[in-house]
This record gives structure tokens, C-alpha cells and sequence, in this order.
DNA sequence: TGAACATATGAACGATTGTTCATATGATGA
DNA sequence: TCATCATATGAACAATCGTTCATATGTTCA
């Protein structure tokens, strides 16, 4: 990440140059939530994640019965609710042997359906 | 991926196992726009794109000017203008030996700013 | 307590990703 | 045409990711 601010600026335009520097001072969040937004979309960004979160769009389901609809295995299914738990996105709960997830809030349809309609146009 | 439907179901409810199956078939998008979705998700996924498009959110700006703006070389700011244009995000515009690039619809708008909001909270 | 079942998790693997470096392409003006 | 500037791109690299396999944890019931 080398940068080099000589006097010659580059598009010769200095006052954009400034404008922009302007824009990314007062517009850009702060850098943790930059982040943390990336991070957010890379959970959406698998589609065994995005399969799993369409199934609890519709009902509250165990691990193994996720894992059969989604013809994984429980281990894999596993291992991406804990991701998607652990972002909050997802919520758990044990009745006897089994534990339930369903959607930790709404916000979740919100988002993956302004995708989907990005997608489907 | 190897599966058991063994006649003993785990969970041992069989009823639910259909039903989920039902809503399988019928709520999930088919397997390309699953694919589709997960793809445009993965493109928000990282936060130098993600700074990209706020500055595209507020000007249109050429390469060199983004790639300073955002303290980045140009081949790095290249590389993801590449991908985000693949993406359809994005669209450029050239002007003797620059290259403008701005947002191709306000759609990302939406899914940035809904992101952003279960982000803040 | 011990067998059986449901779930979680650590290690390991191949696959994908983002950046860098070097260089190619494209446009301008002398 | 040649030098210069702006951008694009291919190869290479370390880093991250998703799955599998083996196994651990947790729960029930006999």
C-alpha cells in the first residue's frame, strides 16, 4: 500500500482530489462498521447458509431434519449455524435431545429479499 | 455427502420431515438463483468493495481518484472495479485516459443500507 | 450406569479470495 | 511516432473458507 502524494496530482484535478477526500471524511462510516457490514454479507455470500435461512423462513427445525431437507450432512449443516449463530442472525433452543433454530429477528428476510429482487430482474 | 433415509428417521417424526420437505420444494428459489443470490451477496462481502460503492454512492469518480481516495493502489481498486462491474453493479465510462465508474442502480443502495441497519443496531 | 441418539467441534483438505508485482493495453499530446 | 499517463490484467502468494472425518459433548431411556 504504497502512496505517493507528489504536487503532480494525477487527473489532473485537484479539486475533485479534494471533493472526494471530502465526501469519504463526512459520507463512509467509521471503519469498525464498514467491517462489521462486510462481514454481515459475507454470511450471505454461501449458498448452504442462504438455503438454511430460507428453511427457517418457514418453520423452526432441528439440526438433523435441516440436514436431511438440505441433503447435507449434520456436520456441515452444524458447523454453518454456529456461524450464522454467532452473527446473530440465527437463534437456538434444546427440547431433549434435539435443538431447534429459527430466525434471531426479520431483519434477515429484509435483506435476502432485496437480493433476491437484485437477482430475479 | 452421503445420506441414510433409513426407514428408524431420526427426530423420529416423520410428519415433519414431509412438511419440511414441502416447504423445500415449494418456498426455496430454484438452485441457479440460490447460486445467483449467494454470488451477489459474496460481492458485499469484503469491505474494500463495500468503500468502493460509498464513494460511488455519492459521486462518479475514475479509478486513480478512488484508489486515492480509499489509500489503495490502482491495480487493487482495478481488480474489484472488475468484479463489481461483472457483477452488474457498477458501470464505467471513459474520458480520454480516464475511467469513470459509477452505480448502475440504486438497488444496492437498498441492500447496503438495509445491511447497515441490522449493522447499527 | 450404559447404550443409543442428536448435536458440536477440532484438524485437515482442497478450493477460492484479495492483494501485489510486473507488464500489457489504451489514449493523449508533443 | 514516442513518451507519458491512466487503466487493465495475468501470475503468484498468503489468507480465508466450506466440507469431511473422527470424535467429543449432551440428553434420554432402559
Amino acid at each position: 500500500m504504497k502512496l505517493d502524494f507528489s504536487p503532480v496530482e494525477c487527473c489532473d484535478s485537484v479539486e475533485i482530489h479534494e471533493s472526494l477526500l471530502k465526501i469519504v471524511d463526512e459520507k463512509m462510516p467509521p471503519e469498525d462498521e464498514l467491517y462489521d457490514l462486510a462481514e454481515l454479507f459475507k454470511i450471505f455470500g454461501d449458498s448452504t447458509r442462504i438455503r438454511i435461512l430460507f428453511v427457517l423462513f418457514e418453520a423452526e427445525v432441528c439440526v438433523c431434519d435441516l440436514a436431511r431437507a438440505l441433503n447435507m450432512t449434520q456436520s456441515a449443516i452444524s458447523h454453518q449455524l454456529r456461524i450464522l449463530k454467532q452473527s446473530q442472525l440465527v437463534k437456538s433452543r434444546r427440547e431433549g435431545k434435539s435443538v431447534f433454530y429459527s430466525l434471531a429477528d426479520d431483519h434477515v428476510r429484509t435483506i435476502i429479499s432485496q437480493g433476491l429482487e437484485h437477482v430475479e430482474e
